[in-house]
DNA sequence: AATTTCTTTCAAATCGTATCCATTCCTAAT
DNA sequence: ATTAGGAATGGATACGATTTGAAAGAAATT
């Protein structure tokens, strides 16, 4: 089924149908009837591929591979990414991989196909890195970014230091006088939960305060998971393991959590000071605004951005960039400092 | 830039180097390092469309359009999209027109082009409906769906019935023994608000209670905007004005709207009742858990991704379906009946 | 009727790659 | 040295559209 077919049916020649097609001013009314009806019996499509080959028009375009949809740190990542884009020209996709590997590498391969210019991946990081999909796309020079290392692979990276974050804001409690702290974790799917928990070790391994196992509990990372696992753990506590301060894997563990304590009628912070991570919007208007670490996803995004759209309109191979992004403390009403 | 340019700094056929790009196993371990040098020298990429124009290898892929990255109304339609997509092997790209008919021109241009097989498309609605780049969607025969009627053109449309949603609510609160009633309406310049203010109006109309134009509020569609609009306005209300319920353009209105109440000591559901809209999951585990209307998000997702597909799939030209989803309201903490 | 001018249509060249078949190059066996 | 056989490479063709300049047709002018 192609332009010819319908050349055929219409009695005209391939270039006749051509012409219609692209709305030239210089075919008879009649003869662009005819065509027009044989495209509709047809059910012809042209085929962008082909029409781009001769002309080869540069339709900018970037793609975004997150891993989740619902997930507000990826959505605002998308909003500078898209900002940036629009900027210089680009429309951005985005699709997700589901923390998948064989639906990532399914995207990357047919990106390469699909006239995208380049790429931004948050890769799947589980296990063994399985990343010879991002070595064919290195393989074609096929511009790309990751929002997060990948081991064995020396590729341009924007990122957050996860372990840092947690580090900072568990000394930022200490030195407010918090001694014992918590660490609701974030699901054992995600490597960011695991940067965070090495970033909480850290912290103790650096202060002279005593460190446990059962400091750390798995919770999860979203609203449910923070109010089912705050009422669990506050519901039966010892009081001699009473903490001062829980330190959340993200802000909805955080405010799941909040409202856990408030129905067990546990003050904060009066009685433990709550951390967040991500400051997500929500975070500011819950019923006690929340303290949180805040990375810069908006600017995450367009500094990837950025560095995809050089690498795009650059004409040689770029030098690969690997750029950490700091994150900042935004301290609302859900911390107390205790030795003011 | 073309694989010639790669044969000739190799010194080998083109043949060669194509061989070389994918894989295969005949050509000789220096030959290949030879190309791959000169590959990597001059920075050549592949070109998709030429590449697939021989083979035409059948690429699975639909790209999907909606208005904002950050409304969860989308995100939750974009689930449905996403899975069903995946059940018949498709990869589902995303975009954003953020409410622009310049963008959303712009990326139906672009998505003939691109070797997409079709589009599920939230058609910007403001003012003027220009729909010249749908019809060219309709000339080509793109098969594509919306996710909202457009006035002006036949096409396959996938929707929700937004005025008779808001006329249900509205007639469940005066069933329940709610006599003056409040809308906080969205955005101006979302049709959604308009038609909701339409239903809310047609519950008045066809019931025996007295509507005034004082009675629509033009709050918004976030958290801040409840909140800022609610504490405006019950500070200030006259007595007589008091209403015994609120109905909100959305969940997020709703509950920045509960927010300002509980701290203006005004009592859900006592006092006041409120509704939202899109059943988001933050609405169940808040202070109240929120009353609210659900409309089915995820099933038009499918059901759009599905006569989508059908249409993809077919080999003529199938009939235009128009198919409207109701919508369910969901009652928790946030109303009361009152003459039970 | 002949000529000019404008409109419409057609045929061929072209884009960048994959594929296929013929050819060349090696190697090893005679 | 010769040759067969397999490995490696080159060249031509095809894919489905656009583009271009030439040819054909129609209309206007002389």
């Amino acid at each position: 089924m192609s332009i010819s077919d319908v050349a055929r049916e219409a009695g005209v020649s391939i270039g006749t149908v051509s012409a219609v097609i692209n709305g030239k001013s210089t075919v008879k009314s009649s003869t662009r009837q005819r065509v027009t009806r044989a495209i509709k019996e047809l059910n012809f499509r042209p085929q962008g591929k082909a029409q781009n080959l001769k002309n080869s028009e540069d339709r900018r375009n970037i793609a975004l591979v997150i891993k989740q949809l619902d997930n507000p740190f990826y959505t605002a990542v998308a909003k500078g990414v898209k900002e940036y884009a629009e900027s210089r020209g680009y429309i951005l996709f985005m699709t997700t991989s589901e923390n998948d590997h064989q639906q990532e590498e399914r995207i990357t391969n047919l990106l390469t196909n699909k006239d995208t210019n380049g790429a931004i991946i948050a890769p799947v990081l589980d296990g063994d890195a399985e990343i010879e999909h991002l070595f064919q796309l290195k393989m074609f020079n096929f511009p790309f970014v990751l929002l997060e290392e990948v081991p064995g692979i020396r590729a341009n990276v924007v990122s957050i230091d996860n372990s840092q974050v947690t580090r900072d804001v568990v000394r930022y409690l200490m030195d407010s006088g918090h001694q014992r702290i918590l660490h609701f974790a974030g699901p054992l799917n995600a490597a960011h939960s695991f940067e965070r928990i090495a970033g909480f070790r850290d912290a103790f391994s650096e202060s002279s305060l005593a460190f446990d196992e059962s400091m750390i509990i798995s919770a999860g990372g979203r609203f449910q998971h923070g109010l089912k696992k705050g009422l669990e753990y506050f519901k039966t506590v010892n009081p001699d393991d009473f903490p001062m301060a829980v330190v959340c894997f993200n802000d909805q563990l955080a405010l799941g959590l909040i409202s856990a304590l408030l129905k067990l009628g546990i003050k904060v912070p009066e009685q433990v000071s709550v951390v967040g991570n991500d400051n997500v919007e929500l975070g500011e208007y819950g019923p006690i605004p929340l303290t949180t670490i805040s990375p810069p996803k908006f600017e995450m995004g367009r500094k990837a951005a950025e560095v995809l759209i050089d690498n795009i309109e650059a004409g040689e191979a770029l030098p690969v960039r690997n750029i950490v992004l700091n994150a900042e403390i935004v301290v609302r009403k859900s911390t107390q400092v205790l030795n003011a």
